[in-house]
DNA sequence: TTTAACTTTCAGTAATTATTGAAAGTTAAG
DNA sequence: CTTAACTTTCAATAATTACTGAAAGTTAAA
């Protein structure tokens, strides 16, 4: 495999693993692009290189600039803007974690801790409480778990989890 | 907040969380309702509970047995099929682990790899190889230790973490 | 200032994904 | 067998989500 073919098939394969996660396709191919991508690239650069548009580049540059893992970068003596990625993956790892943390877990606890209010002491009312009581437990470790995730250096994962990974 | 308004609360607020993370509204919904009803439920049921068709209880149903995280039930004399939630909220982070890993984390691994073959040492080649080891490492880690908590039993998320996890 | 090189927005449209419901398939009871 | 009580399938359709492109907005240079 030639190595622009491959960079093509890695910037297609991103985009389609990403919507089996819930996330836009596009933003994962621009994000992919950059990733592999030696220099800035400008607007323009990627609405030709994915055969999209100038307001999906901006949208979804934009999406990428928020989750924190892409940002600007002015060239000297041009105009326009230049977009590079980390190259760093345990941070990109580090920022998926905690967007995905944002989105998928936190807005679980809250609702959890609203429920888990409810008074009624029927039979069921407890059986309920009990189911609300397990959900909220596992769900507040794995909270606490990503959190520490977030906030750790790199060798964090090798090194706390190497004696449980081990069989 | 009374029992049966709680329970209807937990139904609908898990199908909206459900679409952040990718996952069918209404798959998450009938998951909900299985979990917090105290007997088995026929499609029927399901039905009338979720003002939803015939068919997509059916397609649900038959995706949440597929997910490992509900089972049918016989009920002595009645001819249809009833459906229950496994109740043990540990068994379930299990599955929905298992079921997320496979569908998320080793499509990956197994791109990259793919992708890892590629021979360029040109200077852009090696960084771009560089690149996709960064991503295999992390990637590869993420998924031991997904493949730990899976065969785990419900005290290695306490005992394991415990002292990472506090401050 | 004014102009031109850009970026952003957003209404309209396209693409994708989920749902319906009626028809076909299956199986237990008579 | 034959019937009836169910379950499954799937083409049509609805709902949701993503994308386009032209117009409006912004800002740096002349």
């Amino acid at each position: 495999m030639e190595l622009n073919e491959a960079k093509n098939k890695y910037i297609q394969t991103w985009g389609s693993l990403a919507t089996s996660w819930g996330i836009n396709k596009t933003m994962a191919q621009v994000h992919a692009l950059l990733l592999v991508s030696t220099k800035p690239l400008s607007a323009e650069d990627i609405m030709d290189t994915l055969k999209i548009s100038r307001g999906n580049v901006n949208m979804n540059v934009r999406a990428l600039i928020d989750w924190g893992i892409v940002s600007k970068e002015f060239v000297v003596g041009e105009r326009k803007e230049f977009f590079v990625a980390d190259k760093d993956i345990w941070e990109l790892f580090k920022q998926i974690t905690k967007e995905r943390k944002k989105r998928e877990i936190e807005p679980v606890i809250k609702v959890l801790d609203e429920l888990k209010k409810i008074d009624d002491s029927s039979e069921e009312g407890e059986q309920f409480k009990k189911v609300l009581g397990d959900l909220s437990s596992v769900t507040t470790k794995v909270n606490s778990i990503l959190e520490n995730a977030i906030k750790a250096d790199e060798h964090w994962l090798l090194s706390n989890f190497t004696k449980m990974v081990k069989k």
